[in-house]
DNA sequence: ATGAAAGCGCTAACAG
DNA sequence: CTGTTAGCGCTTTCAT
């Protein structure tokens, strides 16, 4: 079954049967529907790569993303190939990891593929790499990344405004020494999180020994293991704040095989808010990040890019926005605890009261 | 840059050089040297569209799966995808919701790219749907399908293996009021795990009354809203399985909420052994189901089909194992801890002991 | 508004 | 073993 079968049987040429396909409005009525009528009854599709091939648009966009085992991932897979599908393009998914080597072979994919944009989610270790698609024409969106060219164009998160809430909170309820677990070393989202981390700190006046900044790597291994260090000092922290969630429910589980009571022992905060953080015990403060927003913003970037041929949204409207979520796994520090009925654990109790497991709302 | 380009550079025919670049093994060394230098010179990518068109085959895997937001998925994703890579195929992944509207728009997603072949990994309601594919002549994969016919194959899951020690572990801890909370029930596969909870338990002389029965939907709001209602019943079971483990992730949040101590008062079993079980608090014991293997047994089965031209694996060989995995949810029985010293929990004590965070080891 | 025909970039007979 | 060439199925000028 091919576009010719169809021309032969509506008895009109393949022009037409293309063009009504292609919805163009100055086809005859009358034709058009005996072209449908055909279509419909053989039971035709036409051939995605036939079509690519003759009209030289691919209709794909690549989609470049690691630590696809975070649950933060998912959710931007799946919203992004939604709206691919809402809007006839395909999304060709690649997972990598850090190996460059694996970056290559992603991006030699993509380019056979003639992929129309890409979003890379990701390490953007070595901006070299990214070139490769500059050279061929292909756009490009980047999260968090400082390269710049008429083709790269990057999605911007506010990392500061959450940790700020962050910080600020532990410092209201008296916590000094808080530590901080970051992520890889390699990614840059991981190394905005602990830059963010150490000016919000230093704003507030509170510094951070380097003792208690404790390298992670956004697994739930890497968070237990960083509390087993932290554990381990002299001088131990009273809270901490992780590069991400996943993170966090290492340094709680961890946590939980020492017999240390989280939040009475130890306050935690995590990042990302991926949807199980309200349903650990206890449901995790963290700071969140719309998954969902980020997709739309990749994809919808992309779009208007290629087919309004113009840059997508202006640097500023990019910016993707953090927000803490008060939960219950941050508490008053111990030296505050005298007095149980002081104004800032009233009204936690209140605000914490309030959310319990519906949706997240936003620390004002 | 096109294949005319290179034979020209290379001075030899467009044919040597698309021979060279599949690897022909009959193509002059000599001249392949020539055509491999120029092609890494000029940064030569073959155009995958129309390589599809010419040759006649599209190299795509189709992948259509649901609850892509259950960390059971990313895992087979990813596994899927990479093999996909490895052999040169590219996934088009669809998520499809229980709506048979999307399913019916994955399916000529898939038939418009040509697909070779599919893995259907969800809710397989109406098999009119997958008829679709059989007509088209596309080979079928499906898990937990009872659909039959030349070109549909399916990948069956001994659910009945990894649940019967999931039973047969909670009597022998002294349960005999033990709950099931099942899942969506338009869902093959949750249908096969409550049937083969039912049997288990009847295997054993155990019966299940029907309120004891829950109806969950495999989320993590499901499963607390099974234990709220579990938690009003006057005779509440002391403890229970979970379809799977989000439900039960659910069902403990819900219990915690309830100030019932998991597993002193409550012992929860789930079901898959998504990485994160593990790291629950406590460490889940749940029915593990391998999802690398599950992905690599659908990949290898159209790999095979497509490439081999044979049906894939005998009908045993793709039956998927589960097997118990014991962590720290689950306990003694409250009317048999009298005797804390019992053989049982001394037993249970040590190989739990051996498993706490690394790899998980089966029950034998 | 419609049709004829020339590609799009590659593969695969076929002939040499 | 290599080159010539006719498709693959669709889009898109360019006439009409």
């Amino acid at each position: 079954m091919n576009i010719k079968e169809i021309a032969k049987l509506a008895k009109v040429s393949t022009a037409t049967v293309s063009r009504t396909l292609n919805r163009v409005p100055t086809v005859d009525p009358i034709l058009a529907r005996r072209v449908w009528r055909v279509v419909r009854q053989v039971g035709y599709y036409p051939n995605t790569q036939a079509r690519a091939l003759g009209s030289g648009r691919s209709r794909v966009f690549g989609l470049i993303i690691s630590e696809i085992s975070n649950p933060f991932f998912p959710q931007i897979v799946e919203t992004f190939v939604c709206l691919g599908m809402k809007h006839n393009y395909e999304i060709l998914l690649t997972p990598v990891s850090e190996d460059s080597r694996e970056f290559e072979a992603a991006a030699r994919r993509m380019i056979e593929r003639r992929v129309e944009g890409v979003a890379i989610l990701t390490f953007a270790k070595s901006d070299s790499l990214i070139q490769v698609f500059g050279n061929r024409k292909v756009p490009v969106l980047v999260i968090d990344s400082a390269v710049r060219g008429p083709l790269v164009k990057t999605i911007r998160v506010d990392y500061h405004h959450g940790m700020r809430q962050a910080v600020q909170h532990l410092a209201a309820l008296g916590h000094v020494h808080i530590s901080f677990v970051s992520g890889p070393a390699n990614l840059q989202s991981a190394a905005a999180r602990k830059v963010a981390f150490q000016e919000c700190m230093k704003e507030i006046g509170l510094n951070t020994p380097s003792e208690l900044l404790v390298q992670g790597n956004h697994t739930m291994e890497g968070g237990m293991r960083a509390m087993t260090d932290l554990a381990g000092l002299r001088n131990r922290p009273s809270a901490v704040i992780c590069s991400n969630d996943l993170t966090a429910i290492g340094v709680i589980r961890e946590a939980f095989e020492l017999a240390l009571d989280v939040p009475r022992d130890l306050s935690v905060v995590g990042f990302d808010d991926i949807r199980l953080a309200q349903f650990l015990i206890p449901p995790l403060t963290t700071v969140q990040m719309s998954q969902t927003a980020i997709a739309e913003t990749a994809f919808r970037g992309l779009l208007e890019w290629v087919e309004c041929e113009r840059s997508p949204f202006s640097p500023e409207a990019g910016v993707i926005k953090t927000n803490l979520v008060l939960r219950r796994s941050t508490a008053l520090a111990a030296h505050r605890r005298m007095n149980t009925t002081s104004p800032t654990e009233q009204e936690l109790a209140t605000e914490r009261g309030r959310e319990r497991t519906e949706t997240p709302s936003a620390f004002a």
